[in-house]
DNA sequence: AATGAATGAGGATTCATTCAT
DNA sequence: GATGAATGAATCCTCATTCAT
């Protein structure tokens, strides 16, 4: 494969005062307006600009590229979902098996619900599978299941414990993408989640054995 | 999402002479080495044509539009890998759980070695998920893994045995592509197989108790 | 000053059928109208293109870039120019001086009838100050004086011939462009060719006698 | 060619307070580093006051439009190369042909020296030929030039005075151009200088003589 | 007086597909 | 059947300049 620049993923400029703000934010749902409205292969800065009531050029201030308005929608959403993630993972008061139980389960119901917005991403993009900031969020999310683990299989070595997160995380994630895919009812998708949950509890179990 | 029209997938006609069958074979090699030196966003059908030493016009002869050519690219890689799998989980020589892990791991090897193909086609299209023929391929698929789950759960209904089947046709695909996305190390590959084929075959132990 | 890529300048395919030739004649006709009505800000692609009743894509097909079409246009102006240069300064008829002295006054003629091209490239150009094709053009008339330089000054080495050639090509045309840039009648062109003239035979004089 | 709106290049205002002064110096030598950095293309008003530590809106306080500001820069370093010149020609302790000389030398070795920004300039734009201010440059040159003709050539009428001034003047800036521009070492640019005064002595000397 | 956010027309270039030869 | 020139809408992005704050 050719060498390809690497689009420039970080925002031009933070937006200072609350007007920049307030357009960088109309700018973001009309992104999410247009990719569902018109697919990824319509979705340009020129109709997004539009959808938001502003000029191109507006936009261009804030967001260096294309590519990078489309990161942040995806950021966006991964780190709401890793919010919640975590919440439940670090809540110390449930047994650690079910706490990644009731993760699971959320995380699936959580990607079912973007569906439409991840799926729309996923085909305009791709674009930044190896961006600087895309990794800063696949470590965010190590860290969280990193931190269970540490609670769940204290035993283990740290480089154990970072593969088995790296396990964890790697497979839900995979099937719930793929599942939520398919625009299947929450009941069917929390089957789903249980029984993938059911999974990586037995993982971790067999790794506490050892 | 907007109604899009649904891309034409079907090739435009089947080629009945030698020379055609060449021909598109020409087309289809070219295709891969195209996606391959210049990237998903450079795949273009004039290019693809060049490649093949071909007019862009005897090119559409056998392809209705792009989308048809990528979608058989990516059918010709599944089908190949199905093949496999088809052979390693019926063969009735070996215990089936034998056989699951056997086909866990080698399904892991072949989506490694076609990984670099899968994600340029990955980030070129998406265009047909939802493709008649694209629906054909899965259903071969679920009749190799439903064969093998009639065979290792006897006792349980069709219903259950098709959800299973999918379970693990779509857990399985699922990881692989994701990790072999990552261009690991063959060992390391087959080490994410292992851990995956454990899991499977736990899943498909747990049914059979039930 | 930062590293910018050297635009691709020469033809991106040869014009193999009358058609195509057609084309690019329209085409280059077309450039030199839109350079001259609209000036060398105003010149673009897509001007150029509707002048010459085509599509923006054919002239692409025939100029990689705007620069490449510029260039074109620069080149075949110089070409013209050096084929009656030449002509002259090889005409053994005459003395060497007298030759020089015609080649010279029919060069600033010559550069003065196409000013507005030349002024309207140097405007707009630049751009391809450096490429290889404007070397090949120099070099051609580094050819064209060296070898008048060998007839007339026998005696010199080529080291200094070549200087010679360099000097007086370089201050022809150097004051030859300033000059015509002024839009003077032909009269007045001829008198700045003549005392133009008068240094470069006193120079080559003053060589002959080292 | 169209009549093209001749840009405004007069300063909007005088600068009348120290800190508009300064303001304004700050700006000319962000324009002069904005435009070595980036090249004339990269060369735009944001990016200049971006440069200067200034606002935008500042610097069309003081300059009414792009152009001006450039031509400001040019405006700036051709009289900069004046004075010096004026100072050799004028100083009456050597002989004329002397003095003519070593302001040649000078001239070369001074182009040399900006010969950066002058290439920039004149990609970035000639926009300003035909200006009135651009004008007022050569007028003082020719008076300079003149002066020393009238010194050197006491017994020519005014007009062939001002004739040889303006022969003197554009030979010797054009060549000088012309050979600057192509970053040669000082001993080489020294060498086209000597050759340059060369001719232009012995024009002198010839008119001297009729 | 200073700021700098906002504008939006404009430009270069690409590419899927057609259709006259 | 094969060819490949021609099409032109569509895309991303820039930048001189203004003007509300």
């Amino acid at each position: 494969m050719r060498k390809r620049r690497q689009p420039v993923i970080s925002p031009r400029k933070a937006p200072r005062q609350a007007r920049s703000a307030t357009l960088v934010e109309d700018v973001l749902e009309a992104a999410v307006r247009v990719l569902a409205r018109e697919g990824a292969r319509r979705f340009t800065t020129v109709r997004v600009a539009d959808e938001a009531g502003v000029s191109v050029g507006s936009l261009y201030q804030y967001f260096p590229n294309k590519e990078a308005l489309l990161f942040r929608l995806q950021a966006d959403e991964w780190n709401e979902t890793l919010g919640i993630f975590e919440e439940i993972l670090a809540d110390r008061k449930q047994p650690p098996l079910a706490r990644l139980r009731r993760a699971v389960v959320t995380f699936f119901r959580s990607e079912r619900e973007e569906a439409e917005l991840r799926v729309a991403l996923d085909d305009a993009g791709a674009l930044f599978r190896d961006a600087a900031p895309a990794r800063a969020i696949v470590e965010r999310a190590m860290g969280i299941v990193g931190a269970f683990m540490a609670e769940a299989l204290p035993a283990q070595s740290l480089a154990r414990r970072t593969e088995a997160a790296d396990f964890v995380l790697t497979s839900m994630s995979a099937i719930a993408e793929k599942v939520t895919a398919r625009r299947l009812t929450r009941r069917e998708v929390d089957a789903w989640a249980s029984s993938c949950a059911d999974l990586l509890c037995h993982y971790v179990e067999a790794l506490a054995l050892r």
